[in-house]
DNA sequence: CTTTTGTGAGAAAAGGATTTCTCTAGTTGA
DNA sequence: TCAACTAGAGAAATCCTTTTCTCACAAAAG
């Protein structure tokens, strides 16, 4: 075990092992230029031998790109920052491209120290992202020398941005509802100033027909204990399946029915919205729930900013990407086909 | 609006500008080699004019710094990475570092890429973490040319670690639950296989004393119902506090009190472990619970990493860095002092 | 009046790759 | 046989800063 740093192998070592210019060995390596294929793959070997790996820094220097790319958040609690995350890396990962994780906590001041390193930093594009599609980061993107991608954030005009398609997946649960013979099907959701709740709650209501019914109020388990409470209390016939905005109203309701001795789902079908992992499969019993698959729109947003970088153009516009309903036991019905 | 992107300004253009030499404008910069105060300031002036910003490439070509550090981690549903990347980020922004975060899923292969793409970057430092404080990544992070410092996961022999103190948390959640009268308080916990389950069983038996009682599990709610069975099903006297391995844990508990009609706090005092705001803020009544700071911890890591790639020497071994026990009404009890 | 010391500032090298020329030699075509 | 190409490889410029010398000049010392 030798403690000193073995001195870093550099093209030049890689050149004269090979018995070949620097000039050469480059070309070799890259796969560009002309040479015969013995002298190339003598290079090669030569560099694998040597276990070279080229300096990322003269390399960003010349060529003007970094192989980063930064990832905006203001989304602290990682709840949707992570899977998208993910995705973001799993796309990028095999380019050999990193990607810088910037929190920004709703600061200005924070975001633009972010950009500015960032920018100093020669990423070669920013994914800027956020908790609630309906906001604007708090800093200015547009106009940046670097491409930007929106996703799950609200974009400025001209931006190129991603979001999960809130409405397919609302028409997609009440469907799944109908067809276990649910009739009467009552929407409960977050404030109406989301618009994600405005969407869900309008493709639910387009998909339900005139008996629909929305109850607004916060994203807590405390609303859905409150929600069933309205609901069971008030005069009339109650539902057989509650279709909720996410899943922790979702865990209030199922939990207040268990209270209140309705059965689920013998009784009452519950539908979540989020695939909060946490909360689905902790609930009694385990949520199904509409996941907005949010690590394909991570993986998206990596291969678009990539594109961008490689001056690819993309039309500007607001891509929906599907979400999928995931069926555990909360509404009765077996894995769907 | 130019739709051309700017030229990015150079020291070139400073010193021009400045009417000095790039030797000269880069010294009046870095506030590094001699000269009057009047070129300094010139110099900075016209700096500030252009808005320069220094090309943080060929500075990490010529420095061999690069003003990042690198967050590994296995821990894929991000429960502890964040806050500790939320800590090494705020530690790090305003030395200008930026940090590239890197989720390897416990997959080798995909580890050795991650750290192969940071060490091309030069990274200054790379901090490692994962889901499990008595677990190694699954890869070897030693004889590196950059500082590591392990934070919250298991180190290797001479690294520098830090890991939060459960033992201390364990024993202030016991004293405040005696300092609340409770007699006889129960331990409800994870799997054995855990060294913090060892860790903080053992500290709450020196704790309670000859009438300690721990029961080990899953961490799950599931569990926290099980157990609750278990203790008020059997024979003799039950409970007035349970001190619960982690937060799901507790949850299931209160949810089993409740349930069988056993008031939380008059009777029984829960105390959960983490602080997972959203378990812990959502159970009825909310958690009292240890936090175990790890946002803290991330500060402490990135300040440790970042004093190692100055070259300073860093006392290997393992720091532990203290809980803080955050009082909801679980116990009962108001604020403390 | 000469020598030493100190100060301000610039020239040039370095850092490690990529890329554009340039050059040689061999091949093809007329 | 001679011009025109082409393929293969290398020399040198380039990217943008930092840093190490070097130098000129002025002030202080002898």
């Amino acid at each position: 075990m030798s403690l000193v740093a073995p001195k870093r192998v550099r093209i030049y070592d890689v050149a004269q092992a090979a018995g070949v210019s620097v000039a050469t060995a480059s070309k070799a390596l890259n796969d560009t230029g002309r040479m015969t294929d013995e002298t190339r793959t003598r290079v090669k070997d030569a560099a694998t031998r040597l276990g070279f790996r080229p300096n990322a820094m003269a390399r960003a220097l010349i060529q003007k790109r970094s192989f980063t790319v930064g990832l905006l958040t203001n989304d602290t609690y990682g709840r949707f920052t992570l899977p998208l995350m993910a995705g973001v890396s799993e796309a990028l990962v095999d380019q050999g491209v990193s990607v810088f994780l910037c929190a920004i906590e709703d600061d200005p001041a924070l975001a633009k120290i972010h950009v500015d390193a960032m920018l100093d930093k020669q990423v070669d594009g920013i994914i800027a992202s956020g908790k609630r599609i309906d906001r604007q980061l708090p800093v200015d993107l547009e106009n940046l020398s670097v491409p930007v991608v929106y996703a799950f954030t609200q974009a400025p005009a001209n931006g190129v941005s991603l979001v999960s398609d809130d409405a397919a997946g609302s028409r997609e649960a009440v469907e799944w509802l109908k067809s276990l013979g649910r009739r009467r099907i009552v929407h409960v959701t977050g404030p109406r100033s989301f618009a994600s709740v405005e969407e869900r709650a309008g493709a639910y209501r387009d998909a339900v027909g005139p008996t629909a019914e929305v109850l607004f109020g916060t994203w807590s388990e405390q609303w859905g204990h409150e929600a069933v409470a309205q609901l069971w209390d008030a005069a009339g016939e109650t539902p057989d399946a509650i279709f909720c905005g996410n899943d922790q109203i979702a865990r209030g309701v199922v939990d207040a029915l268990r209270e209140r001795g309705v059965a689920v789902p013998a009784d009452v079908s519950v539908v979540g919205f989020d695939n909060w992992e946490i909360v689905a499969a902790a609930t009694r019993p385990p949520l199904t729930t509409v996941d907005m698959n949010l690590k394909e729109l991570g993986r998206e947003a990596g291969r678009l900013v990539l594109a961008l970088a490689a001056g690819e153009t993309v039309e500007p516009g607001i891509r929906k990407l599907p979400c999928a309903l995931v069926v555990r036991q909360s509404c009765g019905g077996g894995p769907r086909s």
